[in-house]
RNA sequence: GCGGGUGUGGCGGAAUUGGCAGACGCGCUAGACUUAGGAUCUAGUGUCUUCGGACGUGGGGGUUCAAGUCCCUUCACCCGCACCA
């Protein structure tokens, strides 16, 4: 904005920076670990820095906690406010691979960035706590973590197809492949069998799902989680198959419906589906399942709208009618959820449906309610053609057939997880190497716990091993082990943990970041969890947050922490879209960078905007006029108290006056209350408002001028600071009392009330506040302006609200 | 398809238990001050109006003295999951 200069009343650049200076200097926001005052833990997603800096998304959560930090600081809490970063990652890596330079450095100055653009912001950080994933003092205690969680049986070794990536040279998760491409890079994901450590998070699956429903967070989050947990009750029945002396299981939910299943499923990998196709139909088996494994994620879920599938020649024996049915490998069973296999009833199930109308299979009734000539009917209703189920409902048909199948050994109650466990390794450089060796033997050790931590050795060129193992592969001098005391040889673990890993437990170690001899003093521990709040984006709804939970209830478990969740309450903020209502993106050229606001507006303005923009959850577009409108704000606080000169105005007054006591009381009460509530946009336009009011008065007490700039330090701590020293203060304002508001000054003598005709305002009258009802309807009834609305009128009812307003119902 | 959420002026958004819809900000209009104004200050700003008032919170219906708020129904958009048996 051009002629910013003309209008300043105060001179960001200046200001802000000496304030800051004053900070780092006389580390205001140093947390006392064990200080004797009630503690609040405000905590921030911390960034993974980048190389293109901080966006102006980071700064609205991070204000949002910084806001409600500085207020708890005057309200007497002794806060634990830091900061870090998430430093481990792919772009790093690809940075080495194509640049031939180390990721440390990399990381170092993408770090450095970050730190300089979150400083300049003003936000209360104890900088004495700051971390950095890829610290070794830091991972050294991540891998602890890991030994832990391996000693424990949680850690183990798979066999599993995994999404290879060959341009990446590496392997990623599922919720990193987005439609058959790696979500960073976007190149084309194959199906690969590979060792891979994984860990076993659904043998938490319970209990992250019980323990969600006393968390302070957002519904849809919870739900979220809970879908991804996805627990279903269902039974586990055994078929026989035909001929052979095998049987196989299915999973399935509506165990009542089993007189209706009449062919099953088998998952295209089912192991069996090989090993009973018949002759006849081997030929076109072979083919299905060739196509099948062509088929990419995308094509196999998304598209896959026309169900496929292939007779495998084979019969299972229902086990309650002794039919035969046929057996069928398709890809709409999935082998990676329940069993793997199917039964199938397609008069009460969709897909089942679907797929027996395709193929001319036979679709029997058993619950009736709908009509299965149209469709699946997947509703509850009375069993019919069911023998000993016949006449009964839903659940009642489910425990007694889950009750015969115990009785007759062929099935049992069964709970299923739609949770999988977690592929914990990547193919990478640039992540904590898992402290594991393999031993010439075929036996594997952990690193023993002294040797910690196990450091990344500085390689001077990295590159992908070829192999599908990480570069480190490369290094033989580190891979290569030899046993001290007995002479054998071994091999390191090559592959390294996932960029998640540092993220589900950073928050213990702010608590006690230097300590050397275990991951955080069980006593600094209990003082601060569970976090009061946790502010960062959705987009980590679900990944890192059942994760960190994860990770937290076994350091539970194993007594580490005192607490079954880490994050207490927690919210999402929304996201700062481009002006033109889309996300920002270089490639749309609508990216606003914060470095151009903090020089152009400042820190204070950036923060005071961003938290004005509207509710905190919300998303809302970018507004440069509403940027300079919250600047204008700045400005006329600044001008309502100091002069031109410098020096404060006289409208100033010492003395106690009653000016302004109604609306100064309501701006504490509400900014307060507000702020508590992260209702940041309703709080700062109380603020205005009394600045508002200020401009009307002639005189504002100094009082009342202090508490204001108390209630705005929180949002605009630079300004603040600076009226704070002109109002005669000589000590920072951060541990200034928070202001308290007087009840008695908010309630008015006179009060209006509205007074109505058949629900309409047809006039308005001042009264005592304490009038009685009675006198109330009189008083209206006297009104001037009512006469004529009542003229001729028969009064019916009347309606009396002390305080607010009287309705005459009349016609 | 399933789950969660949101619809209020030209725009972002406010509105305890149902009780004056539109706080606050942006934008816009007029005036003041000014060589000047994309600065500052003052006033105004939901729509229509015969200036009495009428209408107005996505649409339709209902409950009530009174509905943005409660109930039913419907539409639109956003987010998440997606053949989970």
């Amino acid at each position: 904005m051009k002629g910013r200069e003309n209008q300043m009343s105060f001179n960001h650049q200046q200001i802000e920076k000496k304030w800051q200076q004053h900070w780092l200097e006389n580390k205001t926001f140093k947390t006392d670990t064990f200080s004797d005052k009630d503690k609040f833990y405000a905590l921030d997603m911390f960034p993974y820095p980048s190389g293109v800096g901080l966006h102006v998304g980071h700064p609205e959560g991070y204000t949002a906690t910084d806001i409600l930090s500085r207020m708890k600081r005057m309200q007497g809490y002794e806060v634990l406010h830091p900061i870090g970063w998430d430093a481990f990652g792919l772009p790093a890596e690809q940075y080495a691979i194509d640049t031939g330079n180390s990721p440390v450095e990399f990381t170092a100055k993408n770090v450095a960035t970050f730190k300089r653009q979150i400083q300049e912001l003003g936000f209360s950080y104890d900088w004495d706590r700051e971390l950095n994933t890829t610290d070794p003092n830091y991972y050294k205690w991540t891998q602890w973590i890991f030994i832990k969680l391996y000693e424990k049986g949680l850690a183990y070794i798979d066999e599993v197809a995994v999404n290879w990536c060959p341009a990446l040279g590496t392997v990623l998760a599922n919720e990193e492949v987005i439609d058959g491409k790696s979500e960073r890079g976007g190149h084309p994901v194959i199906r690969k069998p590979m060792k891979q450590w994984m860990l076993k998070i659904t043998a938490y699956a319970d209990r992250l799902l019980e323990d969600l429903d006393e968390l302070d967070w957002p519904d849809s989050l919870k739900e979220m989680q809970r879908n991804w947990i996805g627990r279903s009750e269902g039974a586990e029945v055994t078929f026989t198959i035909d001929g052979h002396d095998e049987d196989f299981t299915v999973f399935t939910t509506r165990p009542d419906t089993l007189f209706g299943a009449t062919y099953a499923v088998l998952a295209p990998e089912h192991p069996f589906v090989k090993k009973i196709t018949t002759a006849e139909q081997k030929d076109a088996v072979d083919a299905y399942l060739n196509e099948v494994e062509t088929k990419s994620d995308l094509e196999r879920t998304d598209l896959a709208k026309d169900k496929t599938g292939i007779f495998t020649g084979a019969y299972a024996i229902n086990p309650v009618t002794n039919e035969k049915m046929p057996i069928w490998a398709a890809d709409y069973v999935l082998m990676s959820y329940g069993t793997g296999a199917i039964m199938a009833v397609p008069a009460h199930d969709e897909r089942d449906f679907e797929f027996a109308k395709k193929f001319d299979l036979p679709i029997k009734e058993v619950v009736a309610g709908g009509d299965i000539t149209k469709e699946a009917y997947t509703g509850d209703g009375e069993h019919v053609n069911s023998e000993f189920l016949n006449g009964l409902g839903k659940d009642e048909a489910i425990s007694k057939m889950i009750d015969w199948l115990v009785s007759e050994g062929k099935g049992e109650k069964k709970i299923t997880y739609r949770l999988r466990d977690w592929l914990f390794a990547r193919q990478r450089y640039w992540g904590e190497p898992i402290p594991i060796i393999h031993w010439e033997d075929g036996s594997m050790t952990t690193v023993p716990e002294e040797e910690l931590p196990l450091e990344l050795p500085f390689m001077s060129e990295i590159k992908p091993s070829g192999t599908g193992e990480s570069p480190l592969a490369n290094n033989s001098d580190w891979v290569n082990v030899v046993d001290p005391k007995t002479g054998m040889k071994g091999r390191r673990e090559t592959n390294t943990m996932p960029q998640w890993a540092g993220s589900c437990w950073y928050f213990l170690r702010y608590i006690d970041p230097d300590n050397t001899e275990q991951l955080a003093d069980p006593e600094a521990l209990k003082e601060w969890l569970p976090i009061d709040i946790y502010i960062g984006g959705a987009e980590h709804a679900v990944l890192h947050l059942l994760y960190a939970r994860f990770w937290h209830k076994f350091l539970y478990d194993i007594g580490v922490v005192s607490t079954k969740e880490p994050f207490q309450k927690l919210f999402n903020q929304g996201m700062i879209l481009g002006e033109g209502n889309e996300k920002m993106s270089k490639s749309k050229g609508n990216v606003v960078n914060p470095d151009d606001i903090v020089v152009s507006h400042g820190a204070d303005t950036l923060r005071l905007y961003e938290m004005f923009m509207g509710p905190l959850d919300a998303s809302v577009a970018w507004s440069t006029n509403g940027l300079d409108g919250a600047r204008r704000f700045l400005d006329r606080t600044w001008r309502l108290f100091i002069e031109e000169d410098g020096r404060l105005s006289e409208k100033v007054v010492e003395n106690e006056a009653a000016d302004m006591d109604k609306v100064y009381n309501e701006t504490v009460k509400k900014v307060t209350e507000d702020f508590e509530n992260l209702h940041f946009n309703t709080g700062i336009s109380q603020m205005m408002v009394f600045i508002n009011e200020g401009y009307k008065a002639n005189r504002i007490p100094k009082n009342y001028v202090e508490g204001f700039v108390k209630l705005l330090s929180p949002v605009a701590p630079h300004v603040a600071e600076e009226l704070w020293e002109k109002l005669g203060h000589t000590e920072s304002i951060t541990y200034a009392a928070w202001p308290v508001y007087d009840e008695s000054k908010l309630v008015e003598d006179e009060v209006e009330v509205v007074l109505q005709v058949m629900g309409k305002v047809r006039s308005k009258i001042s009264v005592p506040a304490d009038i009685s009802k009675e006198d109330l309807e009189k008083a209206a009834q006297a009104d001037e302006g009512m006469k004529k609305w009542l003229e001729g009128k028969t009064i019916r009812k009347v309606i009396v609200v002390p305080g607010k307003l009287v309705n005459f119902v009349a016609n």
